[in-house]
DNA sequence: CCGCTTTATTAAACGGCGTTTAATTTATAC
DNA sequence: GTATAAATTAAACGCCGTTTAATAAAGCGG
């Protein structure tokens, strides 16, 4: 007991996000634990709370990587493209293949909820947007003349729907009654909003 | 103490689920345990466990009565139009007046998880497709020549971005960098996807 | 009206959860 | 070399969903 000092601070940290990661996508988000997450990497659950606030705390960090890595994924798949509406298609595709490849972790980055009256953390803030940033800078540069707002409001309707699709399928509560792809059911989604985009 | 007879196993069931919505409408549906249920209708978790199968059975019921709540007060609404495209139009505004009325409800619906490995109940899923089957029926009065397949998958794609508009706003996850009201959004939606319906 | 069976109900327990506390061991600084 | 600070642990707390055993009441056959 006591100091050992095998691992720093960040080092632990860093432990207890991958080895929470593995958890989740093994077992399920559902039966992530603190106490599972130390045992993992062969500590006590109370090194964990020296590491972080709280359980959520440690969830939040696991989410913001969760995050970088869709979104790092998405952005090297969109740098070989050079058509804005294709570089939307895309992003579409590969959200719906990392959403379907990690089902847990990605729906443990929707359905976790920070603790009541506690304000959401920069941490996420910053990476809560970053999707929707893509699509409205590729917006942008399929209609320069329309003012900010609408290219906004654009992306947000657009991104929100793709995102729709995705977690009802995921969740299996999508209707079944013509046994569709979700690939057609986004592709239906993107083109219907870039449509109205550029007719209007 | 033993049999008191006071309420049949309906009447339980009824006095608990009611309690349970209460509880998830003041306390947020995180927070909804057999314990406060049972202490709400004055029994103890024992009797809970004579009348529901386990806890998930007694929130699957709760799901159940929110759906049908909300799927007659939006047929209710849609009875006095008459123009289908409107009608579609008055669905996605009450089902977002229905989500934002009572958001942690609404939440438990489509974020509870029915235990691993354990099928998704009857009770679920003939409630599952009733927004979609309602759109589909006033998509196939818009274009009667569509092959029903194209009908369905039509208003699957559309139902389920309303829905992810939905869900984004109610979690405080949709992108404010515009600063839009949902109504909006929900409109941009319903309008995209209608006219790439109509003119293809 | 009595005893018997059945059933509704409860209290208590179980293991697991997030979290806190106190004690203990180790590293470091003087 | 000792005092101080920090890291780590074991154990506890009050919850949770769930199960179990005991008990009280209802229904029933005679």
């Amino acid at each position: 007991m006591g100091r050992r000092s095998d691992h720093s601070r960040e080092e632990i940290q860093a432990m207890a996000i991958a080895a929470a990661a593995k958890l989740v996508e093994t077992e399920g988000f559902q039966s992530l634990t603190a106490r599972k997450v130390a045992k993992a990497i062969g500590y006590t659950v109370g090194t964990l709370y020296h590491v972080f606030r709280n359980f959520d705390d440690l969830v939040i960090h696991l989410n913001a990587q969760t995050i970088d890595e869709m979104a790092a994924l998405i952005q090297q798949q969109i740098r070989k493209k050079r058509n804005p509406e294709m570089r939307i298609r895309v992003m579409a595709e590969f959200y719906v293949q990392y959403a379907t490849d990690h089902p847990d972790r990605w729906r443990l980055v929707f359905e976790h909820q920070a603790p009541r009256g506690l304000p959401t953390p920069e941490l996420m803030k910053e990476r809560r947007d970053v999707m929707f940033e893509l699509v409205a800078e590729n917006l942008r540069e399929i209609a320069p003349d329309r003012i900010p707002h609408e290219v906004a409001h654009t992306a947000t309707a657009l991104w929100s729907g793709i995102h729709g699709i995705c977690i009802l399928a995921l969740t299996g509560k999508l209707y079944l009654g013509g046994a569709f792809s979700m690939v057609k059911l986004i592709e239906t989604l993107v083109d219907s909003v870039l449509n109205e985009f550029r007719h209007r």
